[in-house]
DNA sequence: TAGCCTCATAACATGAAGATATATTATTCG
DNA sequence: CGAATAATATATCTTCATGTTATGAGGCTA
């Protein structure tokens, strides 16, 4: 026999109130409604539920026993109504992210973590990807934000960039390099050093390049290629390698003392770092303050580089 | 926001069955409704609940939570009509029984046990009455049944009495009493003994003056009075004291060893045992599993008694 | 791109649940 | 014991979600 939860949760109620009236009342409903849907529910059931001729009405031992039943349901509806609640309100969900290893590894994760602790409920699908592949997934929604440095005007009409940082590379080194030891430098000191090139798909890869054209070389004793952030940090660490990496980066590693800078000009690469959406997909709540809080984290970020 | 504890049951369902119509077919109901039923829910929460577009149904992170509370309410409710038809079937609920001590704990709480081993589920509320409180408490229906020795025909017309053994007193003492050694016996033995007199409201001591009576004797040597049966037991344990017990009960207990009986005849005490019921109100199904359970016991216990 | 399959919509019927007004009944209190 | 009070049940009407069948639309697979 199947019952109407909803008859459940009035019966709790009335039990969990003591009286048909003041159930109603819990309820929002008037008092005949709630004392019909209870006569249905009792022919429903072919039992009584409440002693008759009782006047503060009685509940049967069988209507204990439902009673409870309906208290897990009226509990199970408050927790869905909570939920949406919380998802509605950008609390919960979660929030799928990528962008290219240096950055996400580099600034990004840090971010997340500080994320994390105000919005213990939003979860964050990180992955990693360059423009091509991110626009991809942006375009058929396995995406809900990408985080990329792109050439501004580059970027398909269906696509929104909110530009986060303004793009800027340096050469970066271990601590104690004997470079950091020149009063000066030209571009020229750093050719004598093996390099660490980046992932060959990688724009960066590319700002490499143009750095070295910048001072008309065409080739770099490439000591090691296409790790992560992590490993790049490492060999460098271990090494008197040099690399190329984006500024915000190395602010990020210099404030852990795992990098230091040379300072050398590099021309500007023309890419800005910002967040890419699908203008045709509405963020939901969860992603919209993901996005707001990278935007403001990165935004400070880039005034404490500035005011170095 | 309130939701409508149903919807919650046909999303959990729909997620289950990993499709609507699927789901619709698990709930007995035609794929229209249901997705209406989604679609109004969907408005509700003012979330999608599903991807859009996408042809087997893909829930959204909201509703798979959505749907795990709906698995919850689904399963109070299937919970509340097991609990109806356990109830309907009699093999739950509670059955409200007094009884005089005597015979409550001296033959009926036996049979209770064992009842309670093919029942698990019924509990049994257990309290002692005679006469005029029983009759009371039924008509006040505090009370399912009562178990008492009647005088056929001293009961008012709206209770019915289903007599369930015939009454029978025997003069019981312990063990190894003396008189037990006596290969003959009469009435004018027992009277040098001290006597345990039944609590004086109770049947049993209006056998006992009648036994005394009918002995020529008007007073007795009482060492002891008003206890339970089990507090005679105890005395007559430890004594040479006699007491008047209904045979049933000597008969329970001497099977355990724990009394002997006189050969002394005692006339019918005009009382039978049996189970006494409201008329006016239609007893359920535990209590009249109970009562038959009952019936067929004593009945059965009746007709070892005969062959001893 | 054709065809299948799943889901959404339309149109209509039904009936449960809501409200207000009112009757009925238990309990309490003088 | 009877009247007052409070609580529950009933009556009647309205509304609207749910159910039905028939049918249209659109993603998915080959």
């Amino acid at each position: 026999m199947r019952l109407d939860p909803r008859h459940l949760e009035i019966l709790a109620a009335i039990v969990d109130a003591g009286g048909l009236t003041e159930g109603a009342a819990k309820l929002g409903k008037s008092q005949p409604s709630v004392s019909r849907s209870i006569a249905f529910l009792e022919e429903r059931v072919g039992q009584q539920l409440f002693e008759p001729r009782r006047r503060p009405l009685r509940p049967t031992e069988l209507c204990l026993s439902l009673a409870a039943e309906g208290r897990k349901i009226l509990d199970a509806g408050r927790a869905a109504s909570a939920l949406v609640q919380t998802f509605k309100s950008g609390e919960a969900g979660t929030v799928r992210v990528a962008g290219t290893p240096i950055f996400m590894d580099g600034v990004i994760s840090g971010v997340i973590a500080e994320f994390q602790a105000d919005h213990p409920n939003i979860r964050i699908d990180q992955s990693y990807a360059y423009i091509d592949e991110a626009l991809e997934k942006l375009k058929q929604d396995q995406l809900d934000l990408a985080i990329l440095p792109v050439r501004p005007g580059a970027l398909p009409a269906e696509f929104e960039f909110r530009q986060i940082l303004k793009g800027c590379n340096v050469i970066a080194c271990r601590v104690d390099h004997p470079l950091t030891q020149h009063a000066e430098m030209t571009a020229r000191d750093v050719i004598d050093y093996a390099w660490i090139a980046p992932p060959a798909n990688s724009p960066l890869f590319q700002d490499m390049r143009a750095l070295l054209e910048s001072i008309g070389q065409r080739e770099l004793k490439i000591g090691f290629t296409g790790g992560s952030l992590s490993a790049v940090l490492n060999v460098l660490a271990g090494s008197d390698s040099l690399t190329i990496l984006p500024y915000s980066v190395v602010v990020t590693l210099q404030r852990r003392n795992q990098v230091a800078s040379l300072p050398i000009e590099i021309g500007d690469p023309g890419r800005h770092l910002g967040i890419i959406i699908n203008r045709s997909r509405s963020l939901h709540q969860a992603a919209i303050r993901f996005e707001s809080f990278v935007g403001e984290r990165i935004k400070g970020m880039s005034r404490s580089m500035a005011s170095d």
